[in-house]
DNA sequence: ACAATATACTTGCGCAATCAAGCATTGATC
DNA sequence: GATCAATGCTTGATTGCGCAAGTATATTGT
C-alpha cells in the first residue's frame, strides 16, 4: 500500500489551484486583449528601470524560456506595446522597452488584474496573505 | 503612476513558483517515463475507490479539460498502465482503471515524487507546511 | 412514443511554450 | 591576434493543451 505523504498532497493541491487561477486570470485579462503571460511581461517591464529589460532578464523574471519570450514579444511588438532597442555595449542583446501605449495598456490591465487578485485572495485576511507570501518566499 | 497591490505580487510570485516547481517535478519523474500531468492522473486513480474513475471526474480532479484527459490517457493505455472499462448503467461514460502494472509504476513514481516534494518543501518546518496547506485550502 | 436538451466523451485545429540547432557577437586563452 | 568557448537571441520541429464541433447515449417534457 501507500504511505501518506503530506508534502505530496500539498504540492498537488497547489498545482491545481494555480493552474485554475491562471485560467481565471486569462479570462479577466482577455478584455484588454492580452493573456496572463503577456501581462506578466508588461508587469516586469513596467517595474524595471526605464521600463527596459533584455530578453533573458525578462525570461527568467517570468519563468519562460528564451524562445518563449521571443515569440510572446512578437505580437506585442506588432501591437506597438513594446519596442526593440539595441544595447551599445553588447550587440548581442536586444533590449525590450515598454512603449507609452504599452504603459497605458498595462495600467488598465493592472487595474483589472488587481481587482481579480484581491478577489481571489479575499478568503484570506491581509494578515494571512502576508503569512502566505512569507511562506512562499522561502520556497 | 501605480499603486502597489500586494495581492498582485503574491499571485504573480506564486505563478512563477509553481511553474518552476512543475518543471522540476517533470524532470524528476522523467526517469519513470511519465510527466507531471501523467503522475497526477495516476495519483488520482490510485486513491479512487477500486482505482477507477470516469474521464470527467479525472479531468476535474487534475484541472484539465475533457479532451486533455482523452489525449493524456492514450499513451498510458498503450503503455498498459490504465485500462478502459464500460459503465453498465450509462454507456456514455468510459471508466479508466489503473492496471496492476500502472499501480506498480505509480508507486515507484510516488516515491520519487515524494522525495522531490519533501525536498521542495524542506525550507519550511512541517508546522509551516501545515499552515501553508490550510491557507491554500481556503482559496 | 418522440422530440428536445443535456451529458460523456472524441477529434480537428490552433496556440503557446519547449528543446535542439543555428547564427552573431563577445570574452578568454594561447 | 587567431582560436575556442560562452552568451544572447531566433528559428524549426514537436508537444501539450484548450476550444469548437461532432457522435453517441441518456434524460426530460409533452
Amino acid at each position: 500500500m501507500d504511505i501518506q505523504n503530506p508534502a505530496v498532497d500539498l504540492v498537488l493541491q497547489s498545482a491545481l489551484l494555480w493552474s485554475g487561477m491562471i485560467k481565471k486570470a486569462d479570462l479577466q485579462l482577455s478584455v484588454h486583449g492580452i493573456s496572463f503571460s503577456e501581462f506578466c511581461i508588461l508587469h516586469r517591464l513596467f517595474q524595471a528601470p526605464q521600463h527596459r529589460l533584455s530578453r533573458i532578464e525578462l525570461a527568467s523574471a517570468v519563468g519562460l524560456s528564451a524562445s518563449g519570450v521571443t515569440r510572446l514579444l512578437q505580437p506585442l511588438e506588432k501591437m506597438l506595446l513594446v519596442e526593440k532597442e539595441q544595447n551599445a555595449r553588447d550587440a548581442r542583446v536586444s533590449l525590450v522597452k515598454l512603449s507609452d501605449s504599452g504603459q497605458q495598456i498595462y495600467q488598465d490591465a493592472h487595474q483589472t488584474f488587481g481587482f481579480f487578485a484581491n478577489q481571489f485572495m479575499s478568503p484570506l485576511t491581509s494578515r494571512q496573505q502576508d503569512t502566505l507570501a512569507e511562506l512562499l518566499a522561502r520556497l
